[in-house]
DNA sequence: GGAATGATGTACT
DNA sequence: GTACATCATTCCG
């Protein structure tokens, strides 16, 4: 099991720990594609209105009451998708959402999925970033230390290096700061 | 039951 | 800067 969530921690840990660390899946034909992720955002189901798991479990949200280290991969807006590291213990209800990476391994071909050629638009948004590396529906649910879709991590950066802001495109919940950013990493998500 | 809303991205003016 | 694609879930009657 990764030491990113070994301990169980809540989600705002976890956004933390997550900055420097790499995701990355393998396509089956022994291709890579990778990045760092370099922007997390936390969800919390008691406190927070803009948490999927607030009002409980759904046949869509299922996955976030699993254990630390799983996929919560859900449709928005009703065409894409996003990736959630779910946190916390069994039936919590926390999770953590990629919302950008630094595109490092296989940018070719994720140009490719993309439809777009320059590298600072590849990842730098939750729904893109799912299509640059190949995520969707079926990594619902799938633990992210070993297979096609895992998370190697990396040392977590120091407090100074990290910045700590409200989260992006929300209504509800829209005051909390849990949105966290490598600080000056040119690899953010656009809308911020 | 029906209507509004949303953790977004893209195209277009 | 605005328009809009499209569906699971939520909220209201």
């Amino acid at each position: 099991m990764s030491a990113l969530w070994s301990d169980s921690p809540p989600a705002p840990r976890l956004a933390r720990r997550l900055l420097g660390s790499v995701l990355c899946t393998d396509d089956g034909a022994g291709r890579t594609t990778s990045g760092r992720i370099v922007e997390t955002e936390a969800y919390l189901p008691r406190s927070d209105p803009a948490c999927h798991a607030h009002h409980g479990p759904t046949r869509r949200n299922g996955s976030m009451f699993g254990p630390s280290g799983i996929a919560y991969v859900y449709r928005i807006y009703g065409l894409h998708h996003c990736l959630n590291v779910v946190s916390g213990v069994v039936g919590d209800g926390e999770a953590v959402l990629i919302r950008a990476l630094e595109p490092l391994e296989g940018l070719e071909r994720m140009a490719a999925r993309r439809g777009v050629d320059d590298p600072r638009r590849l990842c730098d948004g939750p729904a893109k970033l799912v299509v640059a590396l190949g995520v969707g529906p079926r990594d619902d649910g799938r633990r992210l230390n070993e297979g096609r879709l895992r998370i190697e991590a990396g040392q977590e950066p120091p407090a100074h290096r990290v910045r700590v802001t409200r989260r992006v495109g929300l209504t509800r919940g829209a005051g909390l700061a849990l949105r966290f950013d490598l600080r000056g990493s040119a690899w953010i998500s656009r809308r911020w």
